[in-house]
DNA sequence: GCAGGTAGCGGAAGGGCTTCCGCTTAATCT
DNA sequence: AGATTAAGCGGAAGCCCTTCCGCTACCTGC
């Protein structure tokens, strides 16, 4: 039954590796762009990321919609190909942070920067929700939780966070985070539910 | 301008008040029958609420869409209002427990009795998201805070809870209990993620 | 009862995401 | 170079939610 030949499979083809770094161009600026300023009432459109449908990207691409879907299965993974490299930044951070502060100002720190990329790029909820939910399909997952798991390590390591946190735990109270409407004076509360969790996370020292 | 007559208004048309209890009762039907075992590849159909789509109902109650949306002008309006009784009782629960228990057992088991509600029915996420996230067109929004608040406040003054938590702000945490999957041990990780929301509003001793 | 007027009705239509499948065409083999 | 073959392409089609608007039929005032 069909013996494995010297290759297994041929070769992408150029007009498909050409495809998709140019649909991958063309969703970014389209994603960045702040939402058009025509007449139409219907969407919300906070910026960037909502708005923009794949019919629209695949348009621009000047592919059919068939070729969009076939390099990204869905609206959500071409999303989280974009942002992966941003995504990754964060990651890399925890791991620098845990290395050069005290455990509790390390996860601190990184919570506020997590919660700074999401309040940026409102429409990245989309992403990180991808990232985190289901998970099991999602490349930035796993990289994700072990970066929970370092700073959550070092401070059990230094007796200031319980023992036994589970990292998906953890990113799962982060989720909330991108929940929070933009406008309003959501940094503020952003912040209020961070230091929240952080205590939630901390040991509690014995009752009088 | 429109001096008001006797009545303002006209009264509401036995038709319209057939149909939409018509509606209700067929939408609670669809909603609570596990989803239907055709053959239908696409849909997760999890159980319960997804899987129904407007149109179905539509047929089901034997009207057309634009009599449905007439009454429930969102498919979240539509499920908030089924909801709406099990929803209340979740809010009178709260008040009760404030009443009769501590305050730190009366939050736990409030927040214990929220789990298990957000689990049963594992599309109900979408109403609570809805009595969540806007708020400001939702009729469950506005009590849900209140009964949040009582138990808050109760904490306060017995010094169990820090003072000035906003009740939005648990609400929001709450919210991520019914994001976690049904299968699994989602009842284990509710737990562990109510213990560490639960510790995180308390008061915390002084270091040595 | 009957005329009037408006609340309510129905379903076509618009826009979105995703799937399917016959045709093209680049990579590979001879 | 020519033949072969399957990866890749395009867009019609299906299903969803929601909006719009002409027509109907039910309350109301006479």
């Amino acid at each position: 039954m069909t013996p494995p030949s010297r290759r297994a499979t041929r070769a992408t083809r150029t007009d498909a590796l050409t495809n998709r770094a140019r649909i991958l161009a063309v969703a970014g600026e389209a994603f960045a762009a702040p939402s058009e300023a025509s007449g139409a009432p219907g969407a919300s459109g906070v910026s960037g990321v909502s708005g923009v449908s794949m019919t629209a990207i695949a348009k621009l691409a000047g592919v059919g919609v068939g070729t969009l879907y076939r390099h990204f299965p869905t609206r959500e993974a071409l999303i989280v190909e974009l942002y992966h490299q941003e995504i990754q930044k964060v990651i890399d951070l925890a791991h620098t942070l845990a290395a050069d502060l005290p455990p509790l100002e390390a996860l601190r720190r990184w919570f506020e920067e997590v919660a700074r990329y999401g309040k940026l790029k409102y429409g990245v909820s989309e992403v990180i929700h991808a990232a985190t939910n289901g998970g099991l399909d999602d490349k930035n997952y796993e990289p994700f939780l072990r970066a929970i798991a370092v700073l959550l390590d070092a401070g059990t390591a230094s007796g200031d966070l319980k023992p036994g946190i589970e990292p998906e735990d953890v990113l799962l109270q982060l989720s909330v985070l991108w929940r929070i409407p933009p406008s309003d004076n959501g940094t503020a509360r952003a912040a209020r539910v961070l230091a929240l969790i952080l205590d939630g996370l901390r040991t509690r020292p014995a009752n009088p």
